[in-house]
DNA sequence: CATCAGGGCCCTG
DNA sequence: CAGGGCCCTGAT
């Protein structure tokens, strides 16, 4: 890395306004996600890095507010001054990105009975989805993530983070940051193999270099519908069914992307939903779509994080189970 | 020591 | 449309 760390001195606040209800914690903290180092969290408290628009910027969002009266007070650090414009513009990526203006009032009203989501709804009440990345990035997380262990994922972001990201200090903390695209886009697929992230090298170089030249432009992408998003999102070398619902849900917010499931995550749901272990995929997608229609996939990320929030609280010997290895 | 699976995906037949 | 190969690592 990136010998160089970039002081972000320069700090400017705005105040947020999710529309209510919101739940700051559950909202920007998911703790069955992947960590990474871009982030840190602790109750009432984030930090993020923020590459946007060509330049690198910490974000520190704090809660002060209530459920039922959210303020998000918004801190960005950077090295040199932001222009009121500029602010104003990652002000408006960020409500996108933690999607804090949904209105969750008609997916609570029309879920709020049932038996298994009722609970989970409650306790979580106001928790969007969000995410932190931008697409390029949440792309790359994906690809670490792809046929390997968590351990091993974790090496290989921290590698590529090391090798071609950058370190910011601000707020006193220091995290890292996603290189840019183009960075990659250029580099050989030897050289990205010689991190030892293996087959991944050439999809990583293909998916910066299509970033890079534009043939997947993530805002334009926010307003396809769900089939042309993933159309497009199938278009890049190394991206498939499994990562593409990812996407769709977490980065573009589609609550009804639940058509694929993968292992772990089909263990998990057996038990949340039937609670009994290894219920067929196929029968676990008809439950939820009869039960929750075109919410599942949000009611499904209701149900999934509040497990996680308990687990840590008071932990589910079975859950631990699934969790060991 | 060998073998295999791990939070997929591509390519071939 | 099924199944082999892919990089590497740790478990057995």
């Amino acid at each position: 890395m990136a010998a160089r760390v970039i002081e972000a001195t320069r700090v400017t606040t705005a105040m947020l306004r999710p529309r209510p209800p919101f739940d700051f914690d559950a909202t920007v903290h998911k703790p069955s996600h992947f960590p990474t180092p871009t982030i840190a969290y602790e109750p009432g408290r984030y930090w993020q890095s923020l590459r946007w628009a060509g330049r690198l910027v910490g974000v520190r969002l704090r809660n002060l507010g209530t459920r039922r009266t959210p303020r998000v007070e918004l801190a960005l650090y950077s090295a040199a001054p932001l222009t009121a414009p500029a602010r104003d513009s990652i002000e408006r990526e960020l409500a996108w990105r933690f999607d804090l203006d949904a209105d969750l009032a008609p997916f609570c009203r029309a879920l709020r009975a049932d038996p298994v989501l009722g609970p989970a709804l409650r306790r979580r009440r106001g928790m969007r989805v969000s995410c932190p990345y931008s697409l390029y990035e949440y792309l790359v997380v994906a690809l670490v993530l792809q046929n390997t262990t968590v351990r091993r994922s974790t090496t290989m972001l921290r590698v590529l983070l090391e090798r071609y990201g950058r370190r910011m200090h601000f707020d006193g903390r220091e995290l890292c940051a996603f290189w840019p695209p183009r960075s990659l886009a250029l580099t050989s697929e030897t050289e990205l193999r010689a991190l030892k992230i293996g087959y991944r090298a050439r999809a990583l170089r293909r998916i910066s270099e299509a970033v890079t030249a534009g043939a997947v432009v993530e805002q334009p992408m926010r307003v396809l519908d769900k089939d042309a998003a993933r159309a497009a999102l199938l278009t890049l070398y190394g991206v498939g069914p499994a990562s593409v619902w990812y996407v769709l849900f977490d980065v573009f917010h589609h609550y009804d992307a639940f058509d694929v499931i993968s292992p772990w995550e089909q263990r998990i749901y057996s038990r949340l939903l039937f609670g009994r272990d290894r219920v067929a995929p196929g029968r676990i997608l008809a439950a939820v779509r009869r039960r929750w229609g075109c919410w599942r996939m949000l009611a499904a990320h209701y149900l999934f994080e509040d497990i996680f929030w308990r687990h840590r609280q008071q932990p589910v010997a079975w859950l631990a189970e699934l969790l060991r290895s």
